[in-house]
DNA sequence: GCTTATGGATACTGATACTATCCATCACAG
DNA sequence: CTGTGATGGATAGTATCAGTATCCATAAGC
């Protein structure tokens, strides 16, 4: 398969494609000749996850590479290999809410991972988000919703443990590391589009007249 | 108060303040001379609200300018405020997957809908992102996980109704428009964020040694 | 009266994600 | 075997975004 064959089977425009080989996210093809390289199927699957992951989940560019070089790092084990997509996921640095709201924040967030015995490395970005989120919940006077942070945390553990379930049935260990890591990234995607819809859907009941 | 102040108050550095201000995220400050104006309560709730948005939910600037236009826009009925956030909020033009996928996800999404009952309005642009996120599942061979949508909407239906109840305390109709957007955007990153410590605690028990 | 801050306007910057252009091959149809 | 079009690789250009920086005439506060 050459580019321009490559293109048509994605729909990415050939600059595109190039572009993403520069970036180092997608392999170069097999050289035949200085100026002629074929393309394969892994190819065609690798640029279809580029694209998934960039379109839908809208995950910059730089991320991508990083996501895929931990996915085709296979000597690594695999807690490891989710944890590097995980760090490059969580943007670094965030910053709002007040002093009180903070350290109110992290006593209930810890004390949220204590109960369910949840095994968390304290330097896990996602935790950072978490206390930041919930603070500047409080911050903004949300402390209504913030209280429930228990029911929230019932719901995703829930469909955590179905969907490690699920991605457990792949057979070979690269498959299981790429499926937990779409799973994650596409997952987010999904459930953020269906709880939109469910909102729009309740809320339209619950508020026809204001 | 002065710029300065709100400033410090909201750790924000005076330019972005301006930067806001001209990009009418925020409202003008009082003038009481020419060149001096003076910054109320309002101003640093909505500063922190526009940084929340910007810097923990990754909104851009343009959106969140949309949303806090709906929420001031108090003349509009509660659904159509919500029903413009969530506009707002996702992105248009995705395509991905090949035509296969595309068609089955299109039926399993309006299958599940019909199912549940939701009243979902065929134009939501979160119908059109779901569609596209599960084809793409479905094109990277993810069908498992895909499978278990209904699971998924489950889960997302639950913490839906307890939000919207959560919500519905609220006493003024601006504070109940205020509460949904703040719930739906902030939600998602908190709901993001919990996912990701599941799965950290729950793959570290499950894959010790692979 | 002197330093500092302010409002308002305009200009500049760095990052991101592509596009466009060039050029020296290559492939291959006629 | 020659002309047309695609290709790999390199380099340059573009649009958008989210601020920063600079200027200036005025106002505040000591």
């Amino acid at each position: 398969m050459r580019i321009g064959e490559l293109s048509k089977a994605t729909d990415v425009p050939v600059p595109t494609i190039k572009y993403y080989l520069r970036e180092g996210l997608l392999p170069a093809g097999e050289l035949s000749s200085p100026n002629q390289a074929s393309y394969g199927d892994t190819h065609v699957r690798r640029l279809r996850l580029i694209r998934a992951l960039i379109e839908l989940a809208q995950v910059p560019v730089a991320t991508v590479k990083e996501i895929l070089e931990s996915l085709d790092s296979d000597t690594e084990p695999l807690h490891e290999q989710i944890g590097r997509a995980h760090r490059a996921l969580t943007p670094t640095r965030r910053l709002s809410a007040t002093d009180e709201a903070r350290t109110a924040a992290t006593t209930q967030v810890t004390g949220l991972i204590a109960d369910r015995g949840w095994s968390v490395d304290p330097e896990a970005p996602a935790l950072a988000t978490l206390i930041d989120t919930v603070a500047a919940l409080r911050t903004l006077g949300q402390d209504n919703l913030v209280a429930h942070l228990d029911t929230y945390a019932d719901a995703v553990e829930r469909f955590t443990q179905f969907e490690i379930d699920a991605v457990t049935t792949n057979p070979t260990r690269d498959q299981l590391a790429e499926s937990v890591v779409i799973g994650t990234i596409l997952g987010e995607t999904l459930i953020a589009s269906l709880r939109l819809l469910a909102q729009e859907s309740i809320s339209a009941d619950r508020w026809k007249n204001r």
